[in-house]
DNA sequence: GGTGTTGTTGCTCATCTGAGCACAATCCGG
DNA sequence: CCGGATTGTGCTCAGATGAGCAACAACACC
């Protein structure tokens, strides 16, 4: 397009979308046909020099949603917009809603629901509406937290699922990580604890999030992990924990040994699970979202504009 | 309008911006009519979560345009987007692009116009187009910087605008300001001089900047001023120059004796002309482009949208 | 319960707009 | 200088959209 189209078509964008003038007044303005206005638009829109923005905490962005779907395996995807966002925290609790209203959604109501915990779950719990599923089941699927001051953190984001959904909790009482290989496996020969197991793996829908690995991971501030372990797995190549297990950008478990010491549902479980639900948002966790996703350890992912790009991103160079 | 209203206002707009469904097909989608859906559009935009931003060193902001004209007694207002830039370097590039824009739209072409000078003008100087104005007379209207290193720039300024107008330059042989009123009063007896200044005088339109009273003025850099006379100005009341004059938030000079030694043309008359075009762009230029708008020393302003929008929040609040 | 008021809904109709097409202008190799 | 290719232009026509209106529901007040 020649160089004074271009200035005209910005002339004529700014009289159709600031002025709200029709094509046809716009001709009249800038001495053009009308048809010549609409491709001038037209050409503007092409070039991106038009930038539409739909500034909302519930905005998402469904182009980015279908190239997610369609560079991925992912049978769904929810990219939450980050225009206009200020805090990190603000991003997050988009985050969260988006995912209680996809979970509040989905049909049918599963009946039985596999969570992990953690803050971002929390905040799930917390946005999701009273009677999103009538009767649901929702059990724990990995050890909950409890050493110290943030006990019952797991346990309530259970409960208020359970509750927001008219039906019961199953909790999993147990540590995330054991010290010793025998004590877990003499806990996991309880019955109670088996059953709950049990029940954990038969799920027909997991919610989890999923977290970076470094020195503020909710395993170390409930004291299941050092900083120290937490720097050693990261230089064996470990970029973030899903159900409280350490993967590597492959997807693949770090430490086979401390693997065997965290009590619940197991990675493959996970990937051969029909709906895993992925919650994943914040600038620190483009890294373990990328290797959630590329080794199809979730179907549906909910995360923000900016992590999904970087996934689409890295999906462009090959 | 009710919260799951709002909500759905949101996921139509998704729909007809992002995804460029028509309102029929969102209607099916949502189950909604289409004119609810039209409605919702229509909803989400007066709610302001549609934003349309046109992003183009060219664009301008016609509504703010508007505002301005109609709040001030401006006969016209450029004013130049600021979507997209990242320095105040490519902000003041745009405006000066603007305003040489505006020269040339003219009609009809002024047969003398006066100038200042400065790095704004000078800007303005580059971005004129050859032929801009067949004929015209370009003439200073205020002393020229000659003290030191940047000799020339004033001048070149004219020239250029004048060249590329095909027509020519008349320079002021003078100082900005002089030491002793004795030796202005003098230089201005001299029969060039005189001449140059009857000249500017009796120009038909009148382009020029204003700086803002700081230690980076132009007047301290080419040394006829010193940061403690800035200083003493501003604690006077200085907010800015105008043509080498210094004036408060009510446009009134502020030194009268340092005011009869600035060689150029007088406030007043500025005031009185016709056609009196200010280029006034940059962070820092709020309070003097406030002072030159508020007391009528211009009829049109070339300036960006921040400078802009700070002229129009004052006016709200009175 | 009647009734005026306010806000919503579905609709008609006029207008606005984009796709597709025929024709004109321009470019380019012979 | 000419014929073909390419690009740009104006137009028809059908589909998309907004303004305005009548019907209707919701609600407060008498």
């Amino acid at each position: 397009m020649s160089d004074t189209d271009e200035l005209l078509s910005i002339r004529a964008a700014e009289l159709y979308y600031e002025e709200n003038q029709t094509q046809d007044e716009i001709g009249v303005i800038l001495r053009l046909t009308r048809w010549k206005v609409g491709r001038l638009l037209a050409s503007a829109k092409a070039n991106g020099f038009i930038r539409i923005e739909i500034v909302h905490p519930r905005a998402r962005r469904l182009p980015i949603e279908r190239r997610l779907r369609e560079s991925t395996g992912l049978t769904d995807a929810i990219v939450v917009s980050s225009a206009g966002v200020s805090s990190e925290a603000e991003l997050q609790s988009r985050t969260a809603q988006a995912a209680a209203d996809f979970l509040a959604g989905l049909r049918p109501i599963p009946r039985t629901l596999g969570i992990s915990w953690g803050r971002t779950l929390h905040d799930v719990s917390v946005h999701l509406k009273q009677g999103w599923a009538p009767g649901v089941n929702v059990v724990q699927i990995n050890g909950g937290v409890s050493l110290n001051q943030r006990t019952g953190t797991a346990a309530s984001t259970a409960v208020t699922i359970a509750h927001k959904g008219d039906g019961a909790a199953t909790l999993l009482p147990s540590p995330a990580i054991f010290e010793r290989l025998e004590t877990k496996q003499a806990m996991e020969a309880d019955r109670t604890v088996a059953g709950v197991l049990a029940l954990g793996r038969n799920a027909q829908a997991y919610l989890f999030s999923a977290g970076q690995a470094d020195a503020n991971s909710a395993l170390v501030d409930s004291g299941y992990l050092t900083v120290e372990q937490i720097d050693d797995l990261v230089s064996r190549g470990a970029v973030g924990d899903v159900v409280g297990r350490y993967i590597d950008a492959n997807g693949r478990i770090v430490d086979a040994e401390l693997n065997e010491r965290t009590v619940g549902i197991q990675i493959d479980q996970l990937r051969r699970a029909p709906l895993t639900i992925a919650v994943i948002s914040g600038n620190n966790k483009h890294a373990i979202a990328r290797a959630v996703v590329r080794n199809g350890l979730c179907t549906v992912l909910v995360t923000d504009e900016d992590t999904a790009n970087a996934l689409l991103q890295e999906k462009d160079t090959p």
